[in-house]
DNA sequence: TTGAAAGCGCTAACAG
DNA sequence: CTGTTAGCGCTTTCAA
């Protein structure tokens, strides 16, 4: 079917090894010998055949990515940038549906030189040490079983820092979106660590209602509760960009202004946050910097250079025009 | 470093092209002796190596998917069910989320047997000529190009099926939501074939704002918008599931309550649609319908089989309790 | 019914 | 620098 190097060997007049080699940009073959094959290659629309190369290579070039099964709109910019970064060091990414064993499973028959899980509440539990591949495996999202790396943000940092950052401002009652209880236990860190800095920094608690979710749905519900309240906070911290979509919403349909009414920070440093009217105060991993992160350490994992167990990365304020000093009243 | 059929071979005292063909259940391999390899490569954790299979057999037994840009909840639960109803036929699905064109270069050097492009009004145009590839392609979702198969559903039956029955039920006066403007033709079919009928049944509209998207919220929005109007319609038509969700919102919101006060149809025939309260009256093709269909075509273009040019699916009414007759007031 | 052997497209020694 | 050659793991004739 398609063009081969054999193709273009003999239109080349050269070995098809040497098309190998020159395809690979090897410093093995004469600049003028490998511009002429480039051409050749380029003018036939030669493309490498996968199958054979990793067949032979025992590498394909190939990084294969657990999709989770909920989808947020900070993951799917995330794996979008993670793919722009890989592609720039030539490899190709894959997604996967599946549960995640079935796609390791299934990664490993392509030979893919690394996985990339990236792991949330709903998708279900596995034993890793079941599955005993060698391929090296990164997880994203949540302290798993120590087996294989992990990659993820200091939540209870990020929460400290935007706590900080109000209380710093004169705020003395905060209340917080994003608490959906005990089975959660990502989000459960985080709203631990708010409740234990309102403690620490003598903060009174505006409020942090329970939610069924982390759609904007539910941010907005949770923020029109929290402003009905009899004396409403004068601080909101958010944990998502989502809910603070939703939070947004709520405060204007009430009538109130940000931040001359209330300061309004958020979790989740994406681009976003500048999208909303006035800018959003956020604390967070840029998620340049999460997806940069992520592709090194893949690649140093293929290239078997060690690799530690954990990355905490650190997260980052990012001040804009929601917050501001408390007003006296 | 993997198991290979050579090492089943050695342990099973047979050559390994005994093994291939016990392993592709070959009618050509003796039933003890079938048996015996089965139960060895199961022991050892065989998996096959799927490069080596496709440089061979020029057959990847992989089915390549482009994910669309924006991703709305119904696709993400079809491309799941197109994955489950293909892996039946032995076919792993793989997707890409890079522009059509990159994935499909990708796909091409992966071989893979078929390419599915979901495709939506957000991902870049592109020539499929010229990639002059000769792996079956199909589109799902919009009228293309001519060149490839398309699978799409009857939006406008769809409309005209809904209209219909709210029509039936005394309706007079109905809302749509759903509006994108000229941008989005997929859109504008259902708009138009909705004000078409609104003419042809003698209805008179109770609007049909214009959205900036197809987020739950603007759903919320335009409802708010509908139901403040000062003679509201008695019934309204929603475009989407999404929509419906943040519809749902407003007319709860307001007091009002569902069929009581205001009938609701809602596009989108997804299982969902039982879990608002009451259960929606919705119209469009089945998920599991549209995913067997595209599966079905798949497996038939794969084959060589000849296919249709377009596949226009018939979409189905299904009754529930958040349609009523209109109370005369 | 089983085994031997060729070869898919490519990379990587090794020779020249 | 370039060419020759041996496989990678598997499927598939063709022989036995």
């Amino acid at each position: 079917m398609g063009v081969t190097i054999k193709d273009i060997a003999k239109k080349a007049g050269v070995s098809y090894s040497t098309v190998s080699k020159a395809l690979r940009d090897s410093p093995l073959v004469q600049k003028p010998t490998k511009n002429k094959i480039m051409a050749i290659a380029e003018e036939l629309g030669y493309q490498p055949n996968i199958a054979a190369r990793s067949l032979v290579s025992k590498k394909s070039w190939v990084v294969g990515v657990v999709w989770p099964s909920v989808e947020r709109m900070t993951l799917s910019a995330l794996i979008t940038k993670v793919n722009k970064e890989l592609e720039e060091k030539q490899y190709t990414t894959v997604l996967s549906i599946n549960e995640i064993d079935s796609a390791i499973q299934t990664f490993q028959r392509f030979q893919v030189d690394a996985i990339l899980v990236f792991r949330d509440q709903a998708n279900s539990p596995f034993e890793l040490e079941a599955l005993d591949t060698n391929i090296p495996i990164l997880f994203y999202g949540t302290q798993s079983d120590q087996v294989s790396p992990v990659v993820d943000v200091n939540r209870k940092k990020a929460i400290e820092l935007a706590v900080e950052h109000l209380s710093k401002l004169g705020h003395k009652k905060m209340a917080y979106i994003g608490n959906l209880g005990e089975k959660d236990t990502l989000q459960q860190e985080k709203v631990q660590t708010f409740q234990h800095m309102l403690v620490r920094k003598g903060i009174e608690s505006g409020g942090i209602p329970l939610l069924n979710g982390l759609e904007a749905s539910e941010g907005y519900r949770a923020g029109r509760q929290i402003i009905q309240a009899a004396s409403p906070p004068t601080a909101i911290l958010s944990g998502s960009y989502d809910l603070t979509r939703g939070l947004f919403q709520a405060l204007h349909e009430a009538g109130l202004s940000v931040p001359q009414d209330i300061s309004i920070a958020s979790y989740d440093h994406v681009p976003q946050m500048l999208e909303f009217d006035p800018p959003v105060t956020s604390v967070g991993v840029p998620i340049e910097k999460v997806a940069e992160e992520i592709a090194a350490i893949l690649l140093r994992m293929i290239d078997q250079t060690d690799v530690q167990q954990t990355y905490l990365l650190d997260p980052e304020l990012a001040v804009r025009t929601s917050t501001r000093h408390r007003i006296n009243q």
